[in-house]
RNA sequence: GGUGAGAUACUCAAGUGGCCAACGAGGGCAGACUGUAAAUCUGCUGAUUUUUAUCUUCGAAGGUUCGAAUCCUUCUCUCACCA
């Protein structure tokens, strides 16, 4: 029986996965729970400076959920001290400090978002500064002599660097030894984070190891998600996210417009339909007893579902519906107000709609501006006073009053 | 510190005195087809109610010229090689 249960406890913990390191210390740590009902700790940091998740974020909060479930307690570690040297694998060098205040408000912040997903009552949300500022010139000399240069040298990104002859800071050595650090001072069982984190990560059982810690954490990767183009990483600057805080209609339409390959890739990793239900699911699309928009969809409710509430995304679904398969107007959207007479392409500008005169005669050429539902095609059109329902392409929409 | 190369629209990248608002590719937007998927095809992608026109744009500022992204000067920044 406790064997079952621990199979069925690292295949969701493998679920997804990039890399494992040390996953005999993992079944270890679950055979502990079943047996005995051990918790054991695990620790995932975060950056204090970007409170606004979006869902490649929620990939590493899913991982440890799944750990929640089998015993786990979260570690959540808020990297206040070392955002203020930046992480080497950003653009970004060394940043400025954040005020005490903006850290509390961004840490709010992020339990506001996280704790839709975590169990608050398995998790602890800690900061580094706390710790490490107590460390002084001292302790800081004695973790940087844990470690040397040449080694250093082997990761990934300093290696490139340094042939290449692109300068590296010393500040940036200690971002490694300071986050390994951080397992020391937390004694953490398991540490996960992004592929990116590898050298990091591994960084922790080093020096676990060094202050005789008396465990080496077991380290965990989880791929980056792919955005809504379903080839780039999903970052907010490249304009393909999901953001937690997204509205429901657009959460739901966002999700709805991926393609049918990333949607398994987001069943995989975010989805908390078990791997079983999972794999049904494709069985059905593929000897096509399940339409895969139906399979979309419920992935799109699920996930609105998560970060709204179950009646909001079943009220996008409706909306959604309503919009694209029934091409009608949607119950809800940007009213503006104007006197007429009023010149069609203007109406577009000051609607938002699109971005300039020249563009608005460009859709209407093109066709793609609705006027209470019907197509239009002269440019030089002028409303009179009443009330429009004005289109463009399919997801544009504004209701207009001209007086 | 020395020498050389380069800076063009969202990105990459042509263009080396007029035919340049600027080739091409990617991206983006739109239309057709669909399941607002993918794939495919097509159009658009600086601004402006002078729309076969006008104005602003090719790192910055000046200059030459009837006319400059293209020639000259200075400046700023990036890259490569050398010490």
């Amino acid at each position: 029986m406790i064997e079952q249960k621990i199979v069925q406890g690292r295949k969701e913990i493998q679920r997804g996965c990039a890399e494992i390191i040390d996953e005999a210390r993992i079944t270890t740590l679950l055979r502990e729970y079943f047996e005995k009902g051990t918790n054991y700790t695990v620790k995932a940091g975060f950056d204090p400076t970007a409170p606004d998740l979006h869902l490649g974020h929620t990939v590493l909060l899913h991982k440890l959920a799944t750990f929640q479930q089998y015993g786990g307690h979260v570690q959540f570690l808020i990297g206040d001290f070392t955002a203020q040297i930046g992480d080497p694998t950003g653009k970004s060098e060394t940043r400025k400090k954040l005020s005490p205040e903006q850290i509390l408000v961004n840490a709010q912040s992020y339990k506001d978002q996280v704790f839709k997903i975590l169990d608050p009552d398995k998790t602890t949300v800690v900061f580094n500064a706390d710790w490490i500022n107590d460390l002084g010139a001292a302790g800081m000399l004695e973790l940087t002599t844990t470690f040397n240069v040449a080694r250093m040298l082997e990761r990934d990104d300093f290696d490139k660097r340094h042939k290449a002859g692109i300068s590296i800071s010393i500040s940036e050595f200690l971002y490694p030894l300071l986050q390994g650090y951080d397992s020391v001072h937390l004694k953490s069982d398991i540490e996960i984070g992004g592929t990116d984190q590898k050298f990091n990560l591994l960084m922790g059982r080093h020096l676990q190891r060094a202050y005789h810690v008396g465990k080496e954490q077991a380290v965990l990767m989880m791929p980056i998600l792919e955005g809504l183009d379903g080839v780039q990483k999903m970052s907010k600057s490249l304009g393909n996210y999901i953001a937690v805080a997204d509205a429901p209609n657009d959460m739901y339409g966002k999700i709805l417009s991926i393609s049918d390959s990333l949607m398994w890739r987001y069943y995989e990793l975010l989805s908390s339909q078990t791997l079983d239900e999972i794999d049904a699911l494709k069985a059905g699309v593929e000897n096509g007893t399940l339409h895969p928009k139906k399979v979309k969809e419920a992935l799109a409710i699920e996930i609105t579902s998560r970060f709204h509430s179950a009646g909001e995304a079943h009220a996008a679904a409706e909306e959604f519906q309503r919009v694209h398969a029934h091409s009608e107007i949607p119950l809800e959207m940007e009213e503006y107000a104007f006197e007429s007479p009023l010149w069609i392409a203007k109406v577009l500008v000051d609607a938002l709609l699109t971005s300039s005169t020249s563009q608005a005669r460009r859709e209407i050429k093109q066709g793609s501006v609705k006027i209470n539902q019907e197509k239009i095609s002269d440019e030089q059109l002028q409303l009179s006073a009443g009330e429009y329902v004005v289109q463009v392409g399919k997801r544009k929409f504004a209701r207009i009053k001209v007086s």
